[in-house]
DNA sequence: GCTGTATATTGCTGAATAGTCATATAGCGA
DNA sequence: TCGCTATATGACTATTCAGCAATATACAGC
């Protein structure tokens, strides 16, 4: 493992590392959307998603296309997914072990 | 995706966005190790390093174990190095890319 | 050209946190 | 008990960054 390697992961997962743009990815899960229909399924205000995506597109998990007025933005990389279930099946492990933890406490 | 499973699944990310906590868990990647091997592994210094093991504990991702003076850590959840594989293999095929684009720029 | 709409960028502020130093705690042996 | 070693924690600083408001840019229609 060099530093770099190190750097350049730890940079990935910091994209990851912030509910918006996890929220952003799972809004772009069905296909294609544009900026508009991105700030309606998020919630998010424009500035602060269209800075979202600048750091999705800068560490490549989404590609752009321009039409017209409109840009599109999709997801370039299907890896994400699979890094999420796997995070998430970590986080419901825990959870699952914490209840079965509070339900029968032998400690 | 409710809102709280977004934050567990970023809070996790986070957890793994630190090149010094990657290189405390590829550290432990081979075994358990008491915190002075750590220290010497990884060039942290001591408080930093008790920091990060707080917090890949407080996490999950690594357990822990007194004997005597020392406290061994170790790893507590397979799957990190599955995530490290999958961010390490996208940040590599995107050096790739790039050095391909280098070579032939067709722009 | 001008006007309106969609998106990007800039500047700012508050919050979070990595790193460091100093100090505290835990366990062992004498 | 005391002294020693290993680890943890508290206080502080510097940096990073999400969110927001204002402004800038890109494109289409006229």
């Amino acid at each position: 493992m060099t530093p770099e390697l190190l750097e350049d992961v730890a940079a990935r997962f910091k994209v990851l590392a912030e509910p918006a743009r996890l929220q952003v990815l799972d809004a772009l899960a069905d296909g294609p959307r544009h900026v508009s229909a991105l700030m309606e399924a998020t919630g998010l205000n424009q500035a602060n998603l269209s800075k979202h995506l600048q750091m999705l597109h800068a560490h490549g998990f989404v590609s752009r296309r321009r039409e017209g007025l409109f840009v599109y933005y999709e997801l370039a990389d299907d890896s994400v997914f699979t890094l999420c279930d796997l995070a998430c099946g970590a986080v419901e492990a825990r959870a699952q072990r914490a209840a079965e933890r509070h339900a029968r406490p032998r400690r």
